[in-house]
DNA sequence: AGAAAAGAGTTGGATAAACGACACAAGACG
DNA sequence: CGTCTTGTGTCGTTTATCCAACTCTTTTCT
């Protein structure tokens, strides 16, 4: 990539940090950032097209990274309990980048994020279980239970959480493929 | 200034002052200057013609930036004593810069570029002056004997140097003008 | 409500910076 | 010694950024 664009957005996202650490996503103006930033106002407009868009693409650069960040993303299937196990580990060393990023009317979108970007790594390895409606719920139902089981019973130790949901989502794992048992 | 020009020389000033932390002047290479301070090897050179250009630039902003710093430059000939504090005030705000940006082969240059700019401030008052040779000579040896007065006798305590030298130059800016004691 | 201020987005033109290639010089090394 | 690497300095082209000006919308203040 050229130098500039990546200068300009990595400035570009510390200033938006910077500024998202201080107040919540609807707050900030292009203006602001742009002087925070140091960079034109039209040169903001040439990456993306407004501040929540600015937003999402780096929550997605967030979840991309901490995908990049699991060992063997090839045992999503084989191995899901070393898998989770890695997964809240990659989160956990960016709580602080995830608090600011998906606090506010952001919460919701980190695990949605994460939601498609899991799937999509599941969807490489198993091509084949894209277009199976039951593959899909089978996944959104262990991730989204993973994410509540961890949020919601945080009082009870992150290394008990992590070990049952670990453990869970390995049960759920024997059930692909799950359009198996319509087809006796 | 062009937001872009300002950008690319802070990176650099930047970039040079880590790098001359560690090395001096001569083993520091456009190249490793450059990666630091990622820019591109030819931006450089659209600025500075090598790495000398670029320290001797640096001397003279910080020079020019103690001299802006003194509250009242006007009264380098009526308030001598005042001023050479000032001065010495200015100086002590950027030990840490000076010392890295004067430091090996270019130890006699701060006192050098020091002359130079305070000789423009004071012909800036008395124009008449700097056709006067003799104006120049009374003007190096207050500047000259100042600073060696200070290096030489740091051990006799700071305030004790800066105020002899205080009334040493309003002594010497009683000369002024040199040129008149030739014609009786 | 109405004026004034501040921000959103867009556009066209100017230019600094990036890129890649090049020839050349200097130092390292076997 | 020759070769090989590393850095220097330059050039032509491409492109990202800057800048200034503008319209339109939103907010703020009285």
């Amino acid at each position: 990539m050229d130098l500039r664009v990546e200068k300009t957005k990595g400035s570009i996202a510390n200033a938006f940090l910077s500024l998202r650490g201080r107040k919540p996503l609807e707050k900030i103006t292009v203006k602001e950032l742009c002087q925070l930033a140091r960079i034109n106002k039209s040169t903001f407009y040439t990456h993306y097209p407004d501040i929540f868009a600015l937003s999402a693409a780096l929550e997605r650069e967030v979840v991309e990274a901490i995908l990049a960040d699991i060992p063997h993303p090839e045992g999503i299937f084989e191995h899901t309990e070393a898998f989770t196990q890695d997964l809240f580990r990659a989160c956990n060393a960016r709580s602080a980048l995830i608090q600011t990023l998906f606090s506010g009317s952001r919460e919701g979108r980190l695990i949605e994020t994460l939601e498609a970007g899991l799937k999509e790594l599941a969807f490489q390895r198993r091509p084949e279980y894209r277009q199976d409606p039951a593959s899909h719920i089978v996944l959104s139902f262990v991730i989204y239970g993973g994410y509540y089981a961890y949020r919601k019973n945080l009082d009870c130790g992150l290394e008990r959480v992590v070990d049952l949901v670990g453990r869970l989502s390995r049960q759920v794992g024997d059930f692909f493929p799950p359009g198996a048992e319509e087809q006796p």
